[in-house]
This record gives C-alpha cells, structure tokens and sequence, in this order.
DNA sequence: CAGTGTGAAGTTGTTCACAGCA
DNA sequence: TGCTGTGAACAACTTCACACTG
C-alpha cells in the first residue's frame, strides 16, 4: 500500500545537501565509465566518508537502492538533479557586474545546474549597457521595470557598504531568495532565503588550518 | 590529554571561523561611522544570532572585552585580521584559467585578505603567456620549475575530469593546502589541508530551501 | 552475506545560566 | 546595572549496531 508516503517531507540537513553536488559529480564519472550499478560502500570509498553517510543522505531523496547491488547509475543521476533543483531553469537577476559577477554571468555552467542569470544591474556606467554572453547589464534604477514574478532569485556579487540595502531593494521588489557574495550578515525577513558564500570566510578557514598545521609539525 | 591548560591553542570551530570574516566586515563599518567601542549584543543584534556565540567566537583570539564597555573596536579589527591570516601576505599558484580562475586573479580583494596570487596555469594555448592585473598564465608543465617553498596554496578551478590528477601534482611539488573550486572530493594525504568551496553545493542549499518554502506557503 | 535502511549512541557545536567585574 | 567569560544543558549532525532482503 502506500509505500512512498511514509519516507518524504523531512527536512534535509544543510551538510548532507552539501554532500549531493559531490555524489552527483562522481556518479557523472561512474556513468561515463559504463558502470551500470554502485554501491554505498563504493562511494564513500571514493570521497573517504563513512558509508551509512551516503546511504543516510541518499535516503532523503526518492530512490531506493538494491540490497546486494546497489543503486542503478543513471536513475540516480537523473533523481539527484531533480532533487537538487538542477533540472528545472530558474531564473535570477545578478547585482553588482564586477570581476566576480562577471565572471558569474560569463561561466561557466551556472545554466547547466539550474540557474539562468537573466539581466545584471550596477551602476557603473562602464559596464552598464554591456552584453555578456547574451545577458544585458542595465542601471539598477532599470531594476523594478524588469522585474517579474517568475525571478524569485538575486545574486549579490556588490560592495560591502552596499550589501544591506540592495538586499532590501530586491526583496522589496518580489526577490525570494538571495545568494550573497558578500561577507555581510544580511538582515532580511523570515520568509526570504539567503545563502551565503563569502570567498573570504572559507580563506579564513583554510589559513587557520593550514598556520596550525604549519606550527604543530 | 592533561588538564587544560591556558587559554590559546584550542582547536576552533570551523563554523566559528566563518563567521569571524563578518564580524570583521561590521567592524569595519562600525569604525567607519566613528564607534570606539562594540560590545557583543550590539554585534549579535546587527547579524541576527546570539550575543553569547559572538563572546565565544571572540574568546578564540586573544583580545578581551571591557566589562559594560564592550570590544575596542580598532584593536578587535586588528586582531582578527591577524587571527585570520588576512595581514600576512600566503603566496599561492592558480591551476585552471577559465572564467572563474581569471576573475579570482583579477579580483584584487583576495590580496587584501591575505591570498597573492603569483602565477597561474593552464594547457590552453589561447591563456597561455597572457597576464592578467599583473599575473602571468604559464603552461601546467612549467610549474615543476617554478615552484619553490613560499609556495603553499594551490586553487584548483580546473575541469571536474582532471581534478584529482591536479591536486596529485600540486601535493607531489610540495602544496600544503588546496583552495578547491570543482566539485570533487580530494582524496589527499592527512597532512594536506583541502577547503571546498564548490558554487553548485551552495546552489543545491538555496534550490532546496526556496522550493520547499514554495511548497509550503 | 554484502549492502540497504533506520533507530540509538556518540560527538560536535550552540544556547543557557550564572559568576565576576567596573 | 550591563556586559564579559565560561562551565553545563541542549540540539544538530555523524557514526554505530543491527534487522532485513535478494
């Protein structure tokens, strides 16, 4: 009877939606190789991390592997991308065209795993009226002109001192989740998304254990 | 181990770290409108977490609060620039120019925090003997001569398919610590520091919980 | 019997409660 | 009284142990 209805609807913790991006590039290799089924063992193996973890993070998803066997590649592939929001296009307006933003509408696959950056806006005349990769750069007064309720996402690539209130121009604007670059805590409602990934606190993470390993040895 | 000593030399939580980077960016701010003194409500109040998990964080350094005062604000940013490695200047060597490697080249504030890009390498002709702000773009191939001990940190922002293989080369030549891009796990020896900062995980993060407040609302 | 799937134990990081100080 | 600083309670995540299945 109902089989599926008991598993889902739990809440995915953050690490293990980390994890997925990880599993999916190696069954991406696994698939290229011909192999048709892999195991939890086999994985773990591969990124060095205990087994009932990738059996754990796979059970969030709506596959079920096969005792003795495995999972079945591709199946995998295809439910992990779904999962993960990587096969449907959302579409995302891009504030602050500097080298990074630039880089961001430029790349480098960000279509590929689900994100179309629509427009970009700033307010340097240099950059403004540009066109990267087909994606027009406007002045951020443009912003509310162009604005539509299928673009639920902003990403925040600007300076510091003007983190906080372009955060508050997009959500003023319909803007539901908010991928910041900055290293700015954003003050923002409850109901809105931010995620974070400041270069800045993952250097600081790396020199800690680098200069710590440095003077132990 | 024995009984605990002094107060240096605990191993500091990796989230900690992170969120050290933008306590600094609010110090910033703060010394900028002219406050002498933060204390840690203040903080905890602006980035919208608890006053007890900023003393706690701030307690990892080695300055202290004044009571009812609160933090020296122009002490506090210079320590934590020191803490964070972000005032002495790590040499590191980029491998892979495509569009994210060219921005992080470019993109001047990494030398700010610390990280001096000195040379970066590629196998595509159309980079190679090119220099971007200063750094000259080399084939892979040269790297073996022009390493040297200073040289510690390699960022990987090569193709998923060679990553490994690259961060193998890296180790082989004496890198301590791997800034890596892709979305690969390394497997690298106990002694290597490796920090992920794969775009697509954080992706994955803000996909699922867009969708899932979507679905709920 | 190797591998999945899951509740229970263990570990790590966060929040609470309170002592001490100006 | 307001704030720092810390040991103790609590919550989140990871690892373990084991029942189950082809």
């Amino acid at each position: 009877m109902g089989k599926e209805n008991k598993k889902k609807n739990r809440v995915v913790p953050e690490p293990a939606l980390r994890r997925m991006p990880c599993y999916l590039a190696q069954l991406k290799v696994a698939k290229k190789e011909g192999q048709k089924y892999i195991s939890s063992p086999k994985i773990a193996n591969i990124m060095d991390i205990d087994p009932t973890q990738v059996t754990k993070d796979l059970s969030y998803t709506k596959i079920a592997g096969k005792t003795r066997v495995g999972y079945e590649v591709e199946p995998l592939i295809e439910e992990l991308e779904d999962f993960l929001g990587f096969k449907s296009l959302d579409e995302a307006f891009l504030f602050g065209v500097g080298s990074l933003g630039t880089a961001l509408i430029r790349d480098f696959g960000l279509k590929q795993f689900g994100l179309n950056i629509s427009a970009g806006f700033d307010i340097n005349p240099d950059v403004i009226g540009q066109k990267y990769d087909g994606v027009e750069i406007y002045h951020v007064d443009k912003f509310k002109e162009l604005i539509n309720p299928d673009i639920k996402i902003g990403i925040l690539t600007v300076p510091v001192e003007v983190a906080q209130e372009t955060a508050e121009l997009m959500i003023d604007n319909g803007i539901k989740a908010i991928w910041n670059f900055t290293p700015v805590i954003l003050r923002v409602p409850d109901n809105i998304v931010v995620q974070n990934t400041s270069l800045y606190a993952h250097l600081a993470v790396m020199f800690n254990r680098l200069h710590s390993k440095e003077s132990k040895s």
